[in-house]
Formats: C-alpha cells, structure tokens, sequence
DNA sequence: TCGGTAAGCTGACGTCATGACAGGACAAGT
DNA sequence: ACTTGTCCTGTCATGACGTCAGCTTACCGA
C-alpha cells in the first residue's frame, strides 16, 4: 500500500533522502504557523531546513506539493477522530457527554493542525479537488458517524422524516471546524474558551438529537 | 467620514485616478475569483487592468492592501444583512419564515462574494487584526441580531439560564459562513442545494429558540 | 579492498515578480 | 501657448523561482 518514496525526478528515496525529506516538511510547517500562507517561500523552508532550494524541488513540485504531503500524514492521524463517537450513544446524560466530548476532541484536534488545516480549508473553497477531497478524508469519520446517529434517531420516529442526515450532520462538522478556526475571533467578541464548549456541546445536541440535552 | 482617496505617496486622486483605481480593484477581484489567492500576481492584475505594475504600487501598498480595500466595499454593502433580521419574530411560523429567510440571505451574500470572504477568512484565521476586524464588522449586524433574539427568549424564561447568547449566535455564523464557503463540498456528499437550505434553517431556529420549528 | 552505481546535494543560471524613482504624457485653467 | 499638478510608464536593482549539470557520498558485490 505505502508505495516507495519517490523524488521528483523518479528516484528512490533511501534512508538519508527521507530524512532530509522530512525535515523540509516539518520546517514548512513550522513557516505556516508563523507567517502567512502567501508569504511562505521555499527559499526560506530551505534555509530553515539548513539546505538549499534546489533540494527542495526534488523532492516536491513545489510549496503546494509538500503541503498537500503533509495534510495527507494529517489525515492518517485524523482518523483518530472516529473514536469520538464510535458506539456512543445520543440518549439522555449519555448524549450530553457524547456532544461534549466530541466538541472537546475535535477543537483539541483543530488547534493542534490549524496551520495546516487553514490551507486546506482554502484549498478546498478554491475549488481544487486534492485539497477538496483531503478536506473530505479528514472530517468523513465525524461526518458519517452523525448522519448515522442521525438517521438511527429517524428511523426511531424520534427525528423528523424531512431532516436529511447527511445535511445536518455536514452542518454541524463545519460548524465545528469553522468555531475552531476562529476561535481567538470569539475571545475578542468577549466569549471565552470555557464558555464555547458547553453552547457548541448544546448545538450539536440539539441537531442531532432535536431535543436539549438532560444535564 | 469618507476621506479622500490618496495614492501611496501621498497625492490625492484625481478622476481619472480613482477610475483606473477602481479597474485595478475590479480585475483583482476577478482574478481572486478565477485563480488561487497564492498565485495572483501583481503583473497579472495590472495587465488585466491594461496599465502596468508601477500604476498599481501608487494606489496600494501590495496585493493584500487591495485585497483589504476590496473587502471594505463588501463589509459597507454586508449591513444590508442587518434587514434579514431587523424586528423579525422568532415565534411560531414566523419563526421558520425568519430562519429560512436569514439562511437565503446569507447564503447568497455569501455566494456573491465568495472569492473575497475566502481570502479574509484565511487572514482572520491566520491572526491578522486588519483581516479580523473586517470578519466582524461583515458578520456583526447578523451575530449582534441573533445573539439579542436569543437573550430576549432567555429573559422570557424559554430558553436555558446557562446558555451564552454571544457564544450561540457567533457559533451558529460560523456555520452559515462556513457552509457557504464548501456549499460545493456538499452538493459532492449526495446533498443538493435545495435540500441544505431548510435543514440550515432548521438547526439555526433550534439553536435560536431550543425548539423545532413549526411549519 | 576496490570500483561501480545510484542517491543526495548544490552552485549557477535564465526567468520573472517586486517595488522604487524619475521623467514623460495629459488635462485644466490662465 | 504656457503653467501646474495629476497620472502613467520605462527602467532598474533586488531577490525568488525552478532547472540542470556535476560533484560528493553511501552502498554493494566481487
């Protein structure tokens, strides 16, 4: 499954290549946290790396490429994310601490990748399907453990008929990546971190179940 | 309150300034719509606007400079989005009416703009004030209307004591922004347009008032 | 131990974007 | 026509991009 690493011109990677390979990976991480995503140039990702720009290029067509090489390592780890809900249950106290423990998981998991996650995000409005699709890799789990939850719940006659899964449960996921995204955006708008996590606790609650949560 | 528009060296605009100013804002916008936001190019915009990179260096400072003047136009034409709301009930049907149209709304506000709000999304999020404070001044006619409709349910006694109407109303934005922001990623996971729109506009009557709605 | 082969790295180069300036073109008033 | 201030562009130094040939290093079989 894992092909051979591979630099740009079709050579294999050996022991010291993948080294330096992922070196230049993490400086460029480290360059998204601290500089914007159009400011990021390889120049700098080399110097940092502590080699030169020529090297960068053989092991990435370019920034765009080793981004996507490391939003892909994220959404193996990402997949972590299905424990948040894997054979949970939505009723009574269960449900609340299910919405909450999923809110604390997922904001957890946002701030830790948001550099990263910030690019894939425009990647993915910008219309490019790589990015699109990674987006789509990383957040599936989640997504597809609501709508389950969700649609047992109907099938239940505890939810209405005309309530589609897929689409609550996909507002809901970008509720949570968007609220994670901007979280110093709402300490500014006077609403602490603390105080966040119980209202979205309550909201993904709420959508999926329809009902408040029994505290 | 409108001061003069002035190049960057100081010199105030003439009409004709303002005019190719404005071609220049014009065709950057178009390019922000039809190429990734990292690979537009000052060249590119000014041989779209068919002058030359040095005209547009008078006007702004860089690429993000424009981009900042760009998204003020859009912030001033965003109040518009303060009517969705403005002396709208949320009892009843006329609560499902308000959620539906405030969804539509936004919705559209949203699709109409898409190219530039990505671009102050990816600012916000990368931490820069200027960017932030333009994502609040565009969503805080719409975050300031929710966060009082639901205070004054809370005061009513129909909705929960601890909820935080700052923390709900800035939540529920964020999914309306961000569901704009992929509305293709749905349409890809089997979800139509069509089909998003009322259960967007039912999880924001839920997270509004704490019930479903009644249609 | 030695030489062959492939991996690994970089200096150097042509190309292109950036950003600054000085000076030419142009419109408006006299 | 002449002056004045606005407006635009040619040109230039600087620096990033992306490629290539060629040098060095590591590995391996004889």
């Amino acid at each position: 499954m894992t092909g051979q690493v591979r630099t740009v011109d079709g050579r294999v990677a050996g022991r010291r290549g993948q080294a330096t390979r992922q070196k230049l990976l993490d400086c460029l991480s480290e360059m998204l946290s601290s500089s914007p995503y159009r400011d990021v140039k390889v120049i700098d990702v080399a110097r940092k790396a502590g080699t030169s720009p020529a090297t960068f290029y053989q092991y990435f067509p370019d920034v765009e490429g080793a981004v996507l090489e490391i939003a892909e390592q994220m959404a193996t780890e990402g997949a972590a994310l299905t424990e948040l809900l894997e054979g949970r249950s939505w009723a009574g106290k269960a449900g609340w601490q299910t919405a909450q423990e999923l809110v604390d998981g997922f904001l957890e998991f946002w701030r830790r990748n948001d550099a990263i996650l910030r690019v894939v995000d425009l990647g993915a409005a910008e219309g490019d399907k790589r990015f699109y699709k990674l987006r789509m890799k990383i957040l599936n789990s989640v997504n597809n453990s609501l709508a389950d939850a969700v649609a047992g719940l109907q099938a239940k006659g505890r939810v209405d008929k005309d309530v589609n899964p897929a689409a609550v449960a996909g507002s809901l996921v970008a509720m949570l990546a968007a609220v994670a995204s901007h979280q110093k955006g709402f300490s500014s708008w006077g609403v602490k971190q603390a105080e966040l996590k119980p209202n979205l606790a309550m909201l993904v609650h709420l959508g999926v179940t329809g009902r408040k949560p029994t505290k």
